[in-house]
RNA sequence: GCCAGCGUAGUUCAACGGUUAGAACGAGGGACUCAUAAGCCUUAGACAGAGGUUCGACUCCUCUCGCUGGCACCA
């Protein structure tokens, strides 16, 4: 039977437009969504919006709209990025959907409460009426609030709350045993000692004289879930669970891989899972934390003027060369510094010299010296022109004498998939990406070891197998370039005139010349 | 303040305690010409600072400086 495989981003907050961090995560999802598919997996791909809360209902009076139109119209906006972004999502889930999302939050609630997790207390607290919230004792001088000079009143608040502090040691020993792996490293450390510190229980409500926007408690009308309490439960209410139909959840549940940013670790690292062992449901496999995007090392802000509005950005440089930049220049788990000069930088030296401009050589080479077409050599032609020397990034450590006096499909074959596979295993998406260009970089010094240009003169044959080999080079790319730049990854299959959902082995490629992949950028605007 | 982590060439990243600290981009130089004046070869350039442990430290310990994330009601 084939292999199911769920993979989500976080849903993205809608009190604004997107963020390039959500371009980033959408990107590392959906790299990862293409290359299950590619493995054979059967994949649901789920992203969506989160748009309940104080801040959108915020957000939306000084708009002057309605949070349903206020939420509407930025879903909206999330929803051109994913398809701009050609990113190959199964399905977008919106946590104002009172059919698709309001039952599963009202069942998942029930589960809870049901295992006696859920309970009612009052919250006493400090609130100031120039905050509109509740202060802490740290934020009061001599008594009174430091910002507005006021003393606060203490109010008492009745509150929903769930009983995390039951799950602490059940979820650690999920994290620790790898029953739910986080990657990076550093963030499943950072979860354990939270977790050794000591987990309180939380509140999971708020009163809904408050706070109106979100999904009414069940059986009591005077309580509006917390917002992340029903955010999180998107998960499982996309996939039907609480609707009539719980096909999908049977089949994709538990999620293999959520995606998401270093600031919402928590609730995916200890919080969803104590929920959903609460409710007696399977724990996710895994978490991938990614870092945030500055630019010009600065946090991006109107202020600073230096943020980068991700659908503007695809609609000025394309969505492959955004793809490309996202995901090998922004280090995968890190923070990540985005400048329109770096990107125009990276864009002229890997994209347009480098990937674009192999594909143009190699394949007007093919075009006037074989008329376009050329049929697989033998494998005694084929050996006759191994590779003969090789950059370090395959042979570290001097073991490079190895590798030398191969011919390069077996290379590629041999050296270069295996590390592409196993840095993918790991996520390690720029690492996967390194490897693709340091083949590439191989690739351009064979050129440079045969001379085909001159080679032709004198030795036809021999030429055919240069250039096949080169060919095999290309086509390889291109499978490796799938997960993260589809479009360019077909273009380049389309040279050569493959098909790309060939898995046969290639007998003979048919050139057929097209404008370079990428033109390079002069002039940064 | 407390806890955790980080600080390597101009920039982004590498380096089981062990031979001259590796790449890439950018910068300088060279030979070539199939190609988007791209590609190839080559040169310069770094271990935040100070101590210590060790035969030997980027790698372990201490301190200083700088940065990041947390310290729960904030979604």
């Amino acid at each position: 039977m084939q292999e199911k495989f769920y993979i989500s981003t976080a849903i993205a907050y809608v009190n604004s437009r997107p963020h390039i961090g959500f371009a980033l995560e959408l990107a590392q999802a959906d790299a990862i969504a293409r290359w299950q598919r590619l493995n054979g997996k059967d994949v649901f791909f789920l992203t969506g919006t989160d748009e309940h809360g104080a801040k959108i209902t915020r957000a939306a009076e000084k708009a002057g709209k309605s949070p349903q139109d206020f939420a509407g119209e930025n879903a909206a906006v999330f929803k051109k990025l994913v398809e701009d972004l050609n990113v190959s999502s199964d399905d977008f889930i919106r946590t104002s959907d009172e059919k698709r999302h309001f039952p599963g939050a009202v069942k998942l609630w029930k589960k809870l409460e049901e295992s006696g997790d859920i309970y009612k207390k009052n919250y006493s607290g400090l609130y100031c009426v120039g905050h509109e919230a509740f202060v802490t004792q740290k934020d009061l001088v001599d008594g009174k609030c430091a910002d507005h000079d006021a003393e606060p009143e203490t109010i008492e608040e009745e509150n929903y709350f769930f009983r995390l502090s039951k799950y602490g040691q059940a979820v650690k020993k999920a994290v620790e045993s790898g029953e739910l792996k986080i990657f990076p490293e550093s963030r499943k450390n950072e979860t354990v000692s939270f977790i050794n510190e000591g987990l309180e229980d939380i509140s999971v409500s708020r009163p809904s004289k408050d706070i109106s926007w979100g999904i009414p408690v069940p059986g009591d009308s005077t309580q509006t879930m917390y917002v992340w309490f029903e955010a999180l439960a998107n998960y499982i209410t996309a996939l039907g669970f609480g609707s009539s139909n719980q096909d999908n959840f049977e089949k994709f549940w538990p999620a293999d891989i959520h995606v998401i940013g270093k600031d919402i670790l928590r609730f995916h690292s200890i919080i969803w899972p104590a929920m959903l062992l609460s409710a007696g449901l399977p724990l996710p496999k895994s978490v991938f934390v990614h870092g945030f995007i500055h630019s010009g090392g600065r946090k991006m802000s109107k202020t600073v003027g230096n943020v980068i509005d991700p659908v503007d950005f695809v609609d000025r440089h394309g969505c492959d060369p955004l793809r490309y930049y996202l995901l090998r220049d922004i280090p995968t788990f890190e923070d990540g510094d985005f400048t329109e000069e770096r990107f125009v930088e990276a864009y002229n030296s890997d994209l347009a010299n480098g990937l674009g401009n192999y594909i143009s050589r190699i394949s007007k080479m093919i075009e006037q010296y074989f008329g376009g077409v050329l049929e697989r050599p033998s494998d005694n032609e084929l050996s006759a022109v191994p590779i003969k020397k090789h950059s370090s990034f395959f042979a570290p450590n001097g073991e490079g004498a190895k590798l030398e006096l191969v011919s390069p499909p077996y290379f590629i074959d041999q050296v270069v998939w295996p590390i592409y596979r196993s840095a993918f295993a790991d996520y390690k998406l720029k690492q996967v990406l390194d490897a693709v260009w340091a083949l590439l970089g191989e690739l351009d010094a064979y050129v440079q070891t045969y001379e085909p240009f001159k080679l032709i003169k004198t030795d036809t044959e021999k030429t055919r197998a240069v250039l096949w080999n080169l060919s095999y080079g290309a086509l390889s790319i291109a499978w490796m370039l799938k997960p993260f730049m589809p479009d360019t990854a077909e273009k380049i299959l389309d040279t050569f005139g493959v098909k790309s959902d060939s898995k046969e082995e290639w007998l003979k490629v048919g050139v057929k010349l097209d404008d370079p992949l990428f033109a390079r950028k002069e002039n940064v605007d």
